[in-house]
DNA sequence: ACAACGTATCAACAAATGTTGAGGTGAAAG
DNA sequence: CTTTCACCTCAACATTTGTTGATACGTTGT
């Protein structure tokens, strides 16, 4: 990261230091990342949404459904997962996925309607 | 992609139908997919957590703040700004930037308490 | 034990992304 | 008009990411 910022700060350096401190730690803007990167890919998105509104679904069903394949399905789970998008339950040979309370959350925010929100 | 499913669908072939139908448009999904990849990053995630908590600010504080280049700040400002994240205004030589009621709603929904989510 | 099936993981590759530095706009001050 | 200042854009690089094919794991049934 280089130095190059205007000399004089444009609010009052008060304010500039309190949002400085206000920051969110390395680590939190990590896991938070990761939850948004969770939903980054269309395909994700694709995956995600399906899975809201079948309820729960076995990644073969998800697999047919989007038209991926198996193990490309099975990686963007993963992915979901790891960001507590989605959680996974063994059931016989098949594993099953359903949506967490934050998954659904964000998916809901990520379909905010933007007509008078632009400005 | 590959055609390896799984031969016999594990939930009835009407709901799959169904669900393949809902499915969100490719068009749908890459404009959700973009919204979420705005925040998809640390640098972009702090970017904007420091401007909901700053109410409007100019670039040069927000490299500041964050002690990023002030280039750098711009690039991802740009991102949020593709996303309907953060909306820009000019004002003489700055240019003041500040959330939109999406940007909100999305770092609101990011920052959902996971305690009782993951069941 | 073995085979069959659904799922997960691995290596490998093309494509996209974050970061940096240099140069280019546009507006205001001298 | 020229300079200055804040901001944007561009090329270039290293790193990450999405996708694919092959392979390994875990469970069920024979």
């Amino acid at each position: 990261m280089s130095e190059d910022r205007c000399e004089l700060l444009c609010i009052d350096a008060p304010k500039a230091e309190a949002l400085r401190e206000a920051l969110p730690g390395e680590d939190r803007a990590r896991e938070f990342a990761e939850r948004a990167r969770a939903l980054a890919d269309p395909t994700r998105y694709e995956l995600a949404a399906a899975l809201r509104a079948g309820g729960e679904l076995c990644v073969c069903d998800m697999a047919w459904i989007s038209g991926r394949s198996q193990n490309l399905v099975s990686h963007h789970m993963r992915a979901l997962r790891t960001g507590g998008l989605v959680r996974s339950r063994r059931s016989g040979k098949l594993v099953m996925y359903s949506m967490t309370a934050l998954g659904e959350a964000l998916l809901g925010a990520l379909e905010y309607e933007t007509a008078q929100s632009r400005r």
